[in-house]
RNA sequence: GCACAGGUGGGUGAGUGGUUAAAGCCAACAGACUGUAAAUCUGUCCCUCCUAGCGAGGUACGAAGGUUCGAAUCCUUCCCUGUGCACCA
């Protein structure tokens, strides 16, 4: 049988980095419960299938899933197969295009890949909604419906929002509470989390379980992450948003370019720093270092101590040296697709004259031609650290490779010549 | 189904026949300044081409047609959204 800490303790555990816990007493009374009949809590973490991508901001309460795994008690990892195909309307204030089957399966592959960067893979079990959801016959949805009322999910602020601005709410929208609140009854949940704009779907839990004879779930919200603005919250969409995925050094610059008062809301929500320490932190340390140290626990988490370091050095080199950082993206371009005045066929020039702009474009630094060539009226464009005013730019000798840069983004090019057939 | 109100660039939102890719704001991007930043200032912000210029062309105001020398602006049809009515009458 296993045991389990006082339950003052993982109350506190718990408590930390939290937004609201709904109910405290009912929490610390399943805690106790499960104390004393040594069996774990159930608790659960669902996720839409949406974005396959996650970003630090889907980490708060990742980690305060794992708070609870670190405790001993059984998490689900939930995967809304079926509810993606709703798309939750948290948030939004159009609809959702919904996801096709593949989409989201594919995406389902992923997420399970990038959770277990913060949960341990042994003990967590990963489930799928469709399991149930699937079997549902219109019976049990149209049971399902009877429990709750209209108004009650018309005063969720989003829809209440939309309904008041006469924009359009589709009816499966309104489902999407419900069949989340039915996925605590399935699971038979003691807990479960989710950020501070679930709250609602999470009550909703609460209420279903009620009215399906069970004991309601504890609700435990997250706070929103803010992006990198310092304003909205972290999403994709929005372009604010550091994904657990990116390079080392991408990681660790945007990390770098948030505000020192935002640091402070990192340090509590991306690390397992303690609170003493954190106030100790800003008392002690200069902003900068202090954002340093933030940047390499956040690299060091998603890739590695090393990559951190490496990290940390290059963007030093990029950024304070202003020098060209050690590891730079390689990239590739065809000299017949940069060439100026030049026709196929003819033997390349010793100069070899290329166009700037479609060099830039072609290898993503910009999204179009007449991009680039702002960007380099705006002298915003160095190949090996000049500032790049001319369309031209004569290449001497073929293959060359130049670091091409746009503002701060780096490009190793290799310019290759035509192959003789 | 009928009636009415709407559908403009990434987002808001002006513009109701004719200097104009379409005001302003926000976001974004670049430059300056800085400790990365934030703040501030400046510039840019549909696409393509070149001789790179206050250059040439092409797209664009839900969709398709039409009227006109000329339409985001007028007309027709269609699509989409919202509201009201459709029970007491």
């Amino acid at each position: 049988m296993p045991t389990f800490a006082p339950v003052d303790e993982q109350l506190t555990y718990l408590k930390k980095g939290s937004a609201e816990i709904i109910r405290e007493s009912e929490l610390r009374a399943k805690l106790e419960k499960s104390r004393a009949s040594g069996k774990p809590l159930r608790v659960k973490l669902g996720m839409d299938p949406t974005a396959p991508d996650l970003h630090l901001g889907h980490t708060v309460v990742l980690r305060k899933l794992k708070h609870f795994q670190d405790l001993g008690h059984t998490v689900i990892f939930l995967i809304g197969d079926f509810t993606g195909m709703i798309g939750d309307p948290t948030g939004r204030s159009v609809t959702r295009p919904p996801l096709s089957r593949e989409q989201i399966e594919q995406n389902a592959e992923t997420y399970k890949a990038q959770v277990f960067k913060i949960l341990d893979p042994e003990k967590t079990v990963i489930d799928f909604n469709r399991r149930w959801m699937g079997q549902f016959t219109s019976d049990d949805f149209v049971r399902l419906m009877a429990k709750y009322t209209v108004s009650q999910l018309l005063e969720r602020e989003d829809f209440h929002k939309r309904f008041q601005e006469e924009k359009p709410i589709s009816v499966h929208e309104l489902l999407y509470p419900l069949v989340q609140g039915y996925d605590s009854v399935a699971l038979e949940a003691d807990v479960e989390l989710g950020g501070t704009d679930q709250k609602f779907n999470l009550l909703v839990g609460r209420e279903l379980q009620r009215a399906y004879g069970q004991e309601s779930q504890v609700v435990l919200t997250t706070p929103i992450l803010e992006g990198l603005d310092g304003v909205q919250k972290m999403s994709k969409s929005l372009g604010n948003a550091i994904g657990i995925h990116e390079p080392p050094l991408e990681m660790y610059g945007k990390v770098m370019s948030i505000s020192d008062e935002m640091m402070w809301r990192y340090y509590e929500l991306l690390t397992d720093v303690q609170v003493a320490d954190i106030e100790r932190y800003k008392k002690l340390q200069q902003p900068m270092e202090a954002k340093k140290d933030l940047a390499s626990r956040i690299v060091s988490d998603f890739h590695s101590p090393a990559a951190a370091i490496a990290a940390s050095d290059d963007w030093m080199k990029q950024h304070q040296l202003r020098q060209t950082p050690q590891t730079i993206e390689q990239a590739q371009a065809n000299y017949e697709d940069i060439a100026a005045g030049w026709s196929p066929g003819a033997p390349i020039p010793a100069d070899a004259p290329i166009k700037v702009d479609k060099l830039v474009q072609k290898v993503g630094l910009a999204s179009s031609v007449t991009e680039a060539s702002r960007k380099r009226a705006e002298r915003a464009v160095r190949i090996d650290d000049v500032v790049v005013l001319d369309p031209i730019y004569l290449l001497r000798g073929l293959p060359k490779s130049l670091t091409l840069q746009l503002g701060r983004k780096f490009k190793q090019v290799l310019v290759r010549g035509q192959f003789a057939p």
